[in-house]
DNA sequence: GGGACGATGTAGTGCCACTAAATGATCGTT
DNA sequence: AACGATCATTTAGTGGCACTACATCGTCCC
């Protein structure tokens, strides 16, 4: 007992006669007919009956027949399954971020997607070295990243779209002799103590770029990766540091100066797989992040 | 997109190897694979992914397997709609019966199954010529007929049970000379004018019978064929007739006197397709029948 | 009765789900 | 680091089954 049978009882119960079922379902009347007897031969009670020279459902059949309407009525609804889970504006997507992303992008995204029939944002925090940021996207819809601006791209096994383009400025605390200065070289600050992030994380090698623009190596005094605890090592009088210019919130104990000669950005991206975006819900959130961005860019950190 | 590949992606689902769904399913891995880039073919987002060396469903693939579960329920439910539909007890079974057997029969078989849980009888009287009997199993479930005892038996299209083997009593009126007597001859009544059924009914035999017997031709002054008709002309002296002893309510200007020398007996027998007796309700209807029959032997007609 | 209509049986064909065996990828182990 | 074990996939080949074409049989209608 098959689908195709089912369909065919059900097609002989409506249309009452084999013949009328073949046309029905573009086949001859003879493969209707061999079908109903396949049917037959696994049921106890006749289905059918002849009545005249057509063939007609018994009672046992028409019950058949209404469990057949079941029957594809939930195959239908299986077939639209996949439309539906596409199509549905209020899905959930998932979002990871590294964290200075995390606390720039989430709460205004969060307040843009607190609305019914808006998707239902799954924000999580994944700080991992450059080159993990593609696999997460096997757990995540989208998942932002940061690569320096001269950086290999991501591999094409991901689709990327960049959200930000955002300087990384040298942090000092207020007093510092450099803090005079509208903006700083290489030369200014080849000499300084850095704190800088761990091996694999992007802002090292920009450290490493200005050291050898002025002929130095880099005096890398400490190694950490989170920008808050950054800024405070910087206000504590660590040493320098290298901070994004617009996702992290100001210290009041430290003031950005601009770096010039060297190309100090990095890309903060959205990577997803390309067939995740075949769903709205991902799309929109895909969509107001770019906008979010924008807000990031025009209005610095909230 | 058919119901074993929705099965197979069900299955890896719940059990998250494509091996795995292969030994459920007791077929090679290979076949599920490919069932599985069957199903992917229709479908234009990624159903499942590579996880280390297994293969899980993605969202979008667990999505479409919960409706394979509904999908699957339905035709489960298909598979056991014909069981139910033969075990319902209560279901409704239709019951034909010629006139007298409707008015014997009928009112105990309706007070034996006004209760819920029961079969719920659909009754309806048909009074046709003898062979026409069978042919009404199309249309009724039982069939109640009549036929001599000598008689050719039904074909053996149809299932018989012999529910009752009645004598056919002459009656007349209580004034008539042959009134007095214990029983009747053939010698007795050979003259008598007779009311006789229709042709085709199997009353009008035993009546050639008869006057075969005194070696006579019957003297036929009517043809009636309803049983209290003919009581009622018989009371009105228009002759003499051949009338059931049980299943005929008796009249009071009237007395039957017992046949000797002839045999006088009609079989009620009920008629049914084999296959109706598939279902639980139709061999309940069977049983009260045969049960109905014994009281009103014993009890003469209500 | 004869012709039209409807259902079914038979022989043959093409497709498709499957198996077997080889390949590729990943994991755990020593 | 290398190996075997495990898992998935690919390929070629095979058997079964749904279908078509054609013939036959029963039924209805004029």
């Amino acid at each position: 007992m098959d689908e195709r049978q089912l369909r065919i009882l059900r097609e002989l119960g409506e249309l009452g006669s084999v013949t009328a079922v073949a046309e029905a379902l573009l086949v001859t009347p003879s493969a209707i007919s061999q079908q109903l007897r396949l049917l037959q031969r696994a049921i106890p009670v006749p289905l059918t009956e002849r009545q005249g020279r057509r063939l007609v459902l018994t009672d046992a059949g028409q019950a058949l027949a209404g469990a057949a309407v079941e029957v594809e009525t939930a195959l239908a609804r299986a077939r639209h399954t996949v439309e539906e889970f596409l199509g549905r504006p209020d899905a959930q997507v998932s979002v990871a971020a590294f964290h200075s992303a995390g606390s720039a992008f989430f709460p205004l995204l969060l307040r843009v997607l607190a609305a019914p029939g808006r998707p239902v944002p799954r924000l999580a925090d994944e700080d991992v070295p450059q080159e993990d940021f593609p696999r997460l996207t096997r757990e995540y819809d989208i998942v932002l990243g940061h690569r320096l601006d001269h950086a290999p791209p991501w591999p094409d096994t991901v689709a990327t779209t960049t959200l930000l383009r955002e300087p990384l400025d040298v942090a000092m605390p207020v007093d510092h002799p450099l803090a005079a200065k509208r903006r700083v070289t290489p030369r200014d600050v080849a000499d300084q103590r850095w704190i800088a992030a761990h091996d694999g994380f992007p802002v090292l090698a920009v450290i490493e770029a200005i050291a050898a623009a002025a002929g130095r190596r880099p005096h890398l005094a400490h190694r950490i990766n989170e920008f808050a605890v950054v800024a405070e090592a910087v206000a504590a009088g660590g040493g320098i540091a290298l901070i994004p210019r617009w996702t992290m919130r100001p210290h009041p104990a430290l003031v950005l100066k601009p770096l010039s000669g060297v190309r100090a950005r990095r890309h903060i991206d959205a990577l997803y797989r390309p067939e995740r975006t075949a769903r709205t819900a991902v799309r929109t959130v895909l969509t107001e992040l770019r906008h979010t961005a924008r807000v990031i860019q025009n209005a610095g950190p909230p």
